[in-house]
DNA sequence: GTCTATATGTAGATAGAC
DNA sequence: GTCTATCTACATATAGAC
């Protein structure tokens, strides 16, 4: 593997185990196998290479989920299976957890990735929101895009709680209890 | 203002803005006016400080919240009233936000406070969810414990949203998309 | 209780040789 | 492209005088 795909892939490694605080450049060169100079050839520093990973992870966790939402099922169907998804819910969202680092938030090309990827998301259920409304599988009284930014902002919250749990549980909880408010009046259950 | 209690107000203000591998020691000690020595008199470091201001802003949030939750009104209504309570959204939850510091939940006495408020918030919440189906107002067929961490999940979720996004809307519609969910089915809404 | 001095290591690079 | 040397500041304390 090149140089600079290695410390891309040691950055994205760091950020999601430490964040951006917790990163320095001395670890992301010593765990990719490269010396101090070559990562300041590739990159503009920590702030350039970190960048870099996050687009990365943002465009693999966007393609993850869009192979859900344009998969087999209907609509409702399609959330669900989002939710249910494997995650490795103790580790956190490797993206989302880095809205928590005031360094990424405060630099307006290091958000870019984090704003991007949620707007995306928002937008994406709340289209499914509303197929599965004309389907006659989602009440129609709800607001599409309100009930998409609730669903994204469960799975970025049961990470939180989880965490603070040391156990996937209050995550999967918080799924269970959104399927059931989405989906309750009808059986079968979603899933 | 004693100086200890000077350095836990500095200690909690840090960990909210930077967290806690973006506070030091030396910056905890400069907000407080507080010299080196006296820091490590009162205190066995950075750890057991945070330990103090971690405490201190789990009871606070939790107290603010069973205000709303003993309040007047409907259980329905009081859980739309925590939902809808001021929050400074873009600062984050001063508790929920540690929950991303690898150290916080790798040491178990930093990460009790944490795990004690969630596990606390959980319970009320469902606590007011069952109420709630008893008076008729919410649908019998929900899992009061699934809905109660769900509901968690969405402001913590609400707040890394809009943290990305640098805008309060996200965590807003969240909440609303939340709001519809629990009561969509009966008029007038909730709120 | 508080202060200053001191200590070891790291953060986050830059410079210039090879 | 990569390496070693070097740099200033900060992280996280401990020691001992006052």
């Amino acid at each position: 593997m090149a140089t600079a795909e290695r410390l891309i892939e040691s950055t994205r490694a760091l950020l999601w185990e430490r964040g951006y605080a917790g990163t320095s450049p001395k670890a992301i060169q010593q765990r990719a196998g490269v010396g101090v100079g070559s990562m300041y050839h590739h990159f503009d520093g920590k702030s350039g290479l970190a960048l870099a990973a996050m687009e990365r992870s943002a465009r693999e966790l966007r393609e993850s989920a869009e192979d859900h939402f344009t998969g087999p099922g209907t609509a409702a169907e399609r959330i669900a299976g989002y939710l249910l998804r494997e995650r490795d819910v103790l580790s956190g969202c490797p993206v989302g957890r880095l809205s928590m680092d005031s360094e990424v938030v405060a630099e307006d090309r290091l958000r870019a990735p984090l704003d991007s990827l949620f707007g995306w998301l928002r937008i994406r259920l709340s289209e499914l929101v509303a197929e599965g409304q004309r389907a006659g599988e989602l009440d129609a009284g709800l607001d599409p895009r309100a009930v998409g930014a609730t669903i994204v902002a469960v799975v970025q919250g049961g990470y939180v709680v989880s965490r603070s749990a040391e156990s996937p549980e209050p995550f999967d909880a918080a799924v269970r209890g959104a399927l059931q408010l989405l989906g309750h009046r009808r059986p079968p259950p979603l899933r």
